[in-house]
DNA sequence: AGCCCGCTACATCGAAAGATGCAGACCGGG
DNA sequence: CCCGGTCTGCATCTTTCGATGTAGCGGGCT
């Protein structure tokens, strides 16, 4: 079971040392190399293969763009590879959908290991690059206590929904339409609300319901 | 420069087993053991080892409540390890500030290249906790595009300073107080905020600052 | 059955929010 | 210097919100 690779990267040495990398290894077949991004795109749809290796820095399309169209037609896994690792294109890569990021200081083994790794659909990233997203990633959820937790779980069901409507931005009467009942009795259901959660009106609701993530 | 490492586990064997990978290599230096999580504890505060390998289920004390104690205490970087990759052992993990994050089938090699990685300050996680991490970061930006971040930019200095007391879910009676103006021109620039970004209401105002990140 | 609880509904009333018009302050350009 | 534009500020008026009381209805529990 081989692994079919596309090469982009618009520097032909660099490019060419890359697939000298794969090459040495017989479980990479490279099926392509492609010069902008443009390319890339072009060679991933038309080859369909495994793994898409992807610079950032490309002319015509840059590696992030390439990454978006790539992943969106869902050709292939990308693992995006740069120089530099600029938090731009870090969260840029990762949000365009790419299974990797790795930095070019890298050893041919880590280079080889990430591939076969997002080749199997798990992820790769830089050991630099994995620790500013775990602090970006733990970061935002500080912010609601047990406690609040804890207040949600003792609303009823009905009051769950409406919390979310309140998360969503929507009037009383909105959210009487959408869940089918009077504004009357929206109006109870946020009181309600208020009272159990101790809220003092529907903006801290709203901005609670966010950071518990309630969807409507 | 040895790297000093306190071993937290409750089972006994396990726990045998990992002090023997970590003897085999000279560079590590295994400088203590706990059976349980109140005991990680102690010993992590009392010896200051570099990197604490942290099992999740452990007597007395969780392994993930511990990490919490010892990261914030600024004692060691944690790598965490685990059976089962539940969600909600992984987000814990890394919100409770763990550098990292894998799975008891690992290789020695893994496990030794892990330690030696939270031990200069970088992230190591398990290749399936990469993706989902991945995953979970990219999908919440979706919320504020460019062309949010525009209006907002269109907004004067006051206006923005109001639209953060919007995020913190005061009154206008409350922003007037804190902004040093009367209850009716907040309104007057709450009403403003509204039409340039085009809202219909103070919540979801509200939800746009908490998006933005915006803080009094 | 009787009972409690949650959902729904409506009315009423005071408080908060939001739209609108207008005035003084400030600033760069003519 | 004055002029238009922008920012800031305040007052007035209508709408929406939120609290409170009352009540019918259905489902689960004893």
């Amino acid at each position: 079971m081989t692994i079919r690779v596309l090469v982009a990267e618009d520097q032909a040495a660099v490019r060419a040392a890359l697939v000298m990398i794969l090459r040495a290894e017989p479980e990479f077949e490279v099926v392509g190399q492609a010069a902008d991004g443009e390319e890339a795109v072009r060679l991933a749809l038309e080859l369909r293969p495994d793994v898409v290796l992807m610079d950032v820095q490309m002319p015509r399309l840059d590696g992030v763009s390439a990454t978006r169209q790539v992943v969106a037609a869902g050709a292939s896994q990308v693992l995006v590879l740069t120089t530099f690792d600029l938090d731009e294109y870090v969260y840029g890569a990762l949000r365009a959908g790419a299974a990797g990021f790795l930095l070019k200081d890298l050893e041919a083994d880590t280079l080889v290991e990430g591939i076969r790794t997002v080749a199997r659909g798990d992820g790769m990233l830089a050991p630099s690059v994995t620790r500013r997203l775990i602090g970006a990633f733990a970061r935002p959820e500080r912010r609601v206590g047990p406690e609040a937790r804890d207040a949600v779980g003792a609303l009823t069901a009905r009051e769950r929904e409406v919390l979310a409507c309140l998360g969503a931005g929507l009037s009383n009467g909105e959210i009487a339409a959408r869940l089918e009942m009077a504004e009357a009795t929206t109006k109870t259901h946020v009181s309600r609300i208020l009272a159990k959660l101790r809220l003092r009106s529907r903006v801290q609701a709203a901005i609670l319901a966010q950071d518990l993530g309630l969807s409507i």
